[in-house]
DNA sequence: GTGTTGCATACATGCAGCCTGTATGTTAAT
DNA sequence: ATTAACATACAGGCTGCATGTATGCAACAC
């Protein structure tokens, strides 16, 4: 016998043992909620016991902070696919938005992602999160809109913050039922608001 | 002797518990977290047993939900104390958000009302006390403001919402050390990209 | 008016079940 | 042989409920 199958990497348990963990926190975490989805069910779910949970994780919120990071990469992820940056700035934000938009309305992602995280990680390391992944596209997205004269210079920190709350806000209203359409329709108000004439800037406007 | 100080009306009495342990669940709340505040400590600030803890509230949430309650109805105070409807729509709106931003600088509200609340209670649950409150006088602001022409017509429940998630945002994010600025400059940009000339209208807007 | 009787309210105490984190033991990789 | 990757057992704490007790309260008798 050659290699047994069996016979494993320390390497490959590792990552294995991990992902079936993830995947499996991540299923309960979408279906129930953080506090309601104990580390028994967990580790059921994903056929290893406790003590391998503890072992790769410090504590029940790491192996959250792991599932929300994944998460929120895979929502950036899909947002980057449906907004190439081959668009103009404003045509950018606008298929940014309704991408974002449609992902989360995957199952789950809204308690997981914008009720759950702050409240479990905190505002500060659920905002670390966000900006390594799906606020770092806004942002540029509005840099660059505000560069080319587009759109109202304003602090690109406080504005990305401020508009990611309201698709937040907005991803949220319509998983509960409201109008998708209304929401999109004041989400594009607040974004047009902001919008200014392309190129001639028809009169001098003040910086600050 | 005409009254014994021991001796209190029933009504009296289920007063002062629900009292004491409201106001003592307030403090623990903002200063810890909901999940890191315990019901031993509740009853033990408030001065009773947990039986007495369970027999006034179904449970640990239900005294939560009490707690954000009151909570959130002291902030909508606050603004009503500071937006009197004298002024007009515009100065009215302006003059409620700072109210806003400065009422949810005591210590642990944000965390209380923007983080735990909707986190334990759910969106839904926290709309509801949002609307009985805070909300309410923001949206009869908006809809003054479209009624008089002032302000892009928008659907007013996701005009509100949204505005208020933008609200909420920069009140954590002043909290955490952020520029009070930076964010009360986007906020009245938002509310200024939907405001339009009052009376004249200087030349004809596209109206969407 | 006063005393008594009966019931509901307002708790206090003790218990059962669950959950989290850790410490210890065991097997397999290196 | 040493270390990593687990499994198992344990300790502490917390929540919700069930049971017990004292007090308020209303009605009726006298």
């Amino acid at each position: 016998m050659q290699h047994d199958f069996a016979r494993r990497s320390n390497r490959d348990r590792t990552e294995a043992t991990r992902a079936h963990l993830i995947a499996a926190a991540r299923k309960l975490f979408t279906e129930k909620s953080y506090s309601e989805t104990g580390t028994p069910e967990i580790v059921a779910a994903a056929g290893v016991t406790r003590g391998a949970l503890y072992h790769h994780f410090a504590d029940k919120q790491a192996l959250f902070a792991a599932v929300v990071e994944q998460e929120a990469a895979a929502v950036a992820e899909e947002i980057e696919r449906a907004s190439p940056p081959s668009l103009f700035a404003h045509d950018a934000l606008i298929a940014g938005s309704d991408a974002y938009l449609a992902a989360m309305r995957a199952p789950g992602r809204t308690r997981l992602l914008l009720l759950d995280g702050p409240a479990v990680l905190g505002r500060a390391a659920m905002d670390a999160i966000d900006n390594r992944h799906g606020n770092r596209s806004l942002r540029e997205g509005l840099v660059a809109a505000m560069r080319a004269q587009t759109m109202t210079r304003l602090p690109a920190d406080a504005l990305t913050a401020l508009l990611a709350s309201a698709f937040d806000r907005a991803a949220l209203a319509i998983e509960a039922g409201a109008s998708a359409e209304d929401y999109r329709a004041v989400l594009m108000a607040l974004i047009d608001g902001l919008s200014r004439a392309p190129h001639p800037a028809p009169r001098p406007v003040r910086t600050r």
